[in-house]
DNA sequence: TCCTTTCATCGATGGACATCGATGTAGAGC
DNA sequence: GCTCTACATCGATGTCCATCGATGAAAGGA
């Protein structure tokens, strides 16, 4: 959805410079997708099995599988997870290039 | 308000553990404290400027003074922001251990 | 073909949030 | 004392979001 474009350094080194308003943006609506318990969950799962199928996360959290779907669908949006349909299954994995920017951007 | 207790690494690395509720809890509510441009530029501002008063950052982002205050005051409550007044000027500075923090929950 | 399973989407609802004007508070100066 | 300035807080408002049940779409099996 988006394209995983290179971010600024936002702080934390000797040489910061001031953000421009879509970066301010994109930045923020990519710590808007790790800004919900759920989704940290979601994404944290996803780093320590490589690969699962919704039906797994859905009965992991506890939730509806429509509000896992929603989620889902939002990390897809912001980038950070990716997903595949094999035969009736849908398997999502992590994106780590997009958390890795997002951690580049939190500082070298 | 909140102590800066170390959090655990999230993912990217070959040893990803699953996160507790509360440490979800905990890493959502800090990325949520990031998950507004307005706050991504004030936090980018202070890095660069290592300090600065509440008067510069109003006159800096065309938005009211009780919309930046409230700004700040979520970055305070989330631990990233510290203000110290001196006189009538409240002056604010970034903590960089609890950015360093997120990073490290990003990924090693 | 029909049924079941898996997942996505839709519509509604309750709660959270960003923003503002108005007001409160506290220091500095007269 | 009074006034001005710098911030914080309050109350209201409009919008966004997390959640759910219901429904739709697509694949596999009997």
């Amino acid at each position: 959805m988006k394209t995983l474009t290179v971010l600024p350094t936002l702080c934390c080194g000797p040489d910061v410079a001031l953000l421009s308003e879509s970066s301010r943006k994109d930045l923020a609506g990519r710590f808007k997708a790790l800004a919900d318990p759920t989704r940290v969950a979601i994404v944290n799962r996803l780093a320590a099995t490589d690969e699962c199928c919704v039906c797994d996360l859905t009965g992991a959290f506890d939730l509806s599988q429509p509000t896992i779907s929603h989620h889902l669908k939002l990390l897809r949006e912001a980038g950070l997870v990716e997903a595949s349909r094999r035969g009736t299954w849908a398997y999502y994995r992590l994106i780590p290039e997009a958390v890795a920017e997002l951690r580049t951007a939190l500082g070298a």
